[in-house]
DNA sequence: TCTGGGGTCCTAGGACCC
DNA sequence: TCTGGGGTCCTAGGACCC
């Protein structure tokens, strides 16, 4: 048995957490930059608030409905998160953190402790809220699938109050016929219009499908889906929490940037943060791949990208800023309005098995890397940090609706005034 | 006045080679 | 005379998720 426990419009509820006047009134968060709306809280759900629309887009519709707008606050989003997968982590051992609100539990060999899955998943719901005010859905099925399809079911249908369990046939068919199509995890937007077209409508006429057929009209995954619909892992534990294939770090600037500096500086952050998580995962990578690129949505759209191969696998973050460094020159050009810029690991390999180069003295220093690990895990990220990415003010994130750092800053201690 | 997220994986099609 | 295979690698763009 699987659980998929996942927050309800997790940025909308953690703005919520330590601001309660603003508990009951509709609220949306913003995307990186103010850009688009990502999070929509349930009461401003029921006013038709789109998701990812660009913001200046719907500004009308929020302030005629006097929706409360919040810009990402990442850090408090981060912490939040760390203490509700905490919680959640205490109902079963075999925890797996798929998303910054979302974690998959696997109680294969932990069933007989647990004799009815529906109150256990009203304890975690009650728990959770009880220690972190933030409120999660619950949902228990055979396979990764089918738990986020009892999920769905238990934030978004009615006749459920936040948990929902299939481990029956009858209660797999009943929540499937209740689902849309586009609701299944791994059908999208085009997906679902496509199958609609052939009168596939709801979950439960997709699982109805011959898999071998999905496979030959549309694709592998979603033959895969449909075995999971029907109840059949094909999305093994160990494959649930695969690692990376690859891990990219991108961001739009607050402002046009012109200046090479600037940019410079953004892509050798981006690259130690594409170091930092590599080492997380125990991954290191052979090509590092560099773009900068001006707004698509102006003419004159320039984009310009690079790959740098590593003589040997590396996760270490000089040598990714020399590398970085080294071919900027072939991104940069005067005059651009850059928009964005990133830096991606591809073809992933584990640090169990580096092979080093004959012929040559190694390029990295993995120790150097620990430590500055070490110390930043302690002191916080950025405590310790490679001079060539000392940050410049020009290209900060637009965050106009920005709330206080509650739990991360002193100085944003939540104050209760008596 | 102008504004448009970020991350990961997959696939089709082109280039190149034998 | 004319036709024309199959594999690998690379890349851009598509699709999906949150």
């Amino acid at each position: 048995m699987y659980a998929l426990v996942d927050a309800v419009a997790f940025y909308a509820s953690a703005e919520k957490v330590f601001d309660p006047a603003i508990r009951s009134k509709p609220v949306v968060v913003l995307t990186n930059n103010d850009g688009c709306i990502c999070a929509v809280c349930p009461i401003a759900r029921k006013l038709a608030i789109p998701k990812f629309q660009p913001y200046f887009q719907v500004k009308k519709i929020l302030e005629d409905n006097q929706v409360v707008i919040r810009s990402s606050n990442y850090e408090l989003y981060a912490d939040l998160s760390e203490r509700m997968m905490n919680v959640i982590g205490r109902f079963c051992d075999n925890q797996h953190i798929y998303s910054i609100d979302e974690s998959f539990l696997n109680f294969t060999g932990f069933t007989s402790f647990v004799h009815d899955w529906h109150s256990y998943g009203h304890d975690i719901r009650r728990t959770v809220w009880r220690e972190t005010k933030l409120p999660v859905g619950v949902g228990f099925g055979p396979t990764a699938t089918l738990a986020k399809a009892a999920n769905h079911a238990a934030k978004k249908l009615p006749g459920f109050d936040g948990v929902a369990v299939i481990d029956s046939e009858p209660s797999r068919l009943a929540i499937l016929k209740a689902m849309d199509v586009q609701d299944v995890w791994g059908v999208g937007r085009r997906l679902a219009k496509k199958l609609k077209a052939i009168n596939i409508n709801t979950a439960f006429d997709l699982a109805e499908q011959e898999p071998r057929k999905m496979k030959r009209l549309f694709s592998i995954v979603l033959e895969r889906t449909v075995n999971e619909l029907r109840g059949k892992s094909c999305l093994a534990w160990d494959e649930v929490r695969q690692d990376k294939k690859e891990i990219f770090s991108t961001r739009s600037f607050g402002e046009r940037i012109t200046d090479a500096t600037a940019l410079k500086t953004a892509l050798i952050n981006h690259g130690t943060i594409v170091a930092r998580k590599l080492r997380t995962q125990g991954s290191q990578t052979k090509r590092l791949l560099l773009f900068v690129a001006s707004s698509p949505h102006q003419d004159d759209y320039y984009k310009k990208s690079y790959i740098y191969e590593f003589s040997v696998a590396t996760a270490d973050s000089c040598v990714f800023a020399n590398a970085i460094s080294e071919i900027f020159k072939h991104l940069y050009k005067p005059g651009v309005q850059f928009y964005k810029c990133g830096v991606g690991a591809l073809e992933l390999s584990s640090q169990m098995f580096q092979q080093p180069d004959l012929f040559q003295a190694p390029i990295d220093n993995p120790k150097l890397m620990q430590c500055l690990d070490n110390i930043n895990a302690r002191y916080g990220v950025g405590t310790l940090a490679i001079a060539s990415q000392t940050p410049t003010t020009r290209w900060h994130m637009k965050r106009e609706y920005l709330s206080p750092h509650y739990t991360t800053r002193w100085h944003n201690l939540p104050k209760i005034h008596c």
